[in-house]
DNA sequence: AATGGATATGTACGACCATGCATATCGGTT
DNA sequence: AACCGATATGCATGGTCGTACATATCCATT
């Protein structure tokens, strides 16, 4: 079982927290709160990004008790079976975060050609 | 065992990888590096930071395998039991990974400030 | 009231990982 | 040669986490 290797670059994750913890908001809950208002419902997203339901709800659940804030509005019963929305809350994370992650990776990037890729690039020759 | 529980705020965890995974290298064993290179020791470093030997010992082992290059220079035997020290390019990774560090860190608390902070914070008044 | 598709939630199992325990090895000094 | 403190490693274990399985609930439509 190989891994793809390639040439050593940056990696990032990013989260929010209020108590240095990881879990309450990152990438993951990101994707879920964007395939939830493509597809218009929490099962549909989760099958879209390849989880299971149980944790798509899960996982939305804990970040709205985190946040203390609802990002979803969601109904069952219907010929449909029901379906989930984005409050406006959760479509304003969504953009915020979005932006938030692009400049923070922009960043990244700069540093790290700045403070590191010389260092591993000339390591790469030398081993 | 309840949590501290503060404001919500942006945390980040950077690495390095060759593969997209974590593991390489990061801040655990940035720290680790530095702790040996104040101690001498695999043992003192270990200790200092509240870890097990048999963990550092093996995080130096695996970041070296990752980069193909050697971080530390180790003896064994003698009146101390032998000694750990950084080697060139450990002590490069060193430097160059608190610059890269703390320039990433400094853009996101900027990024955080302009794209998020403003909702989050109208977010805990209205909860 | 019967249906169907989605939400809601507990439980269990397996993979992975951190940590600890035990033991072997090394070698300059005494 | 004995000693001592550090390096070197295998192995067992305990906890976390993702994922799967099983059910229960809901309700507009028919």
């Amino acid at each position: 079982m190989k891994k793809e290797s390639g040439p050593v670059r940056p990696g990032i994750r990013l989260y929010l927290s209020d108590d240095g913890s990881e879990g309450m908001f990152g990438d993951g809950k990101w994707r879920l709160l964007r395939s939830i208002e493509e597809e218009g419902s929490i099962r549909r997203a989760a099958e879209k990004l390849g989880r299971g339901y149980r944790k798509a709800w899960g996982d939305i659940k804990r970040t709205e008790n985190a946040l203390g804030r609802e990002l979803v509005r969601k109904t069952r019963g219907g010929p449909t079976g029901g379906a989930t929305e984005l409050t406006e809350f959760g479509r304003e994370l969504l953009e915020g975060w979005q932006r938030y992650r692009e400049a923070v990776m922009e960043g990244m990037e700069g540093a790290f050609e700045l403070h590191l890729s010389g260092l591993l690039e000339r390591s790469e020759d030398e081993r």
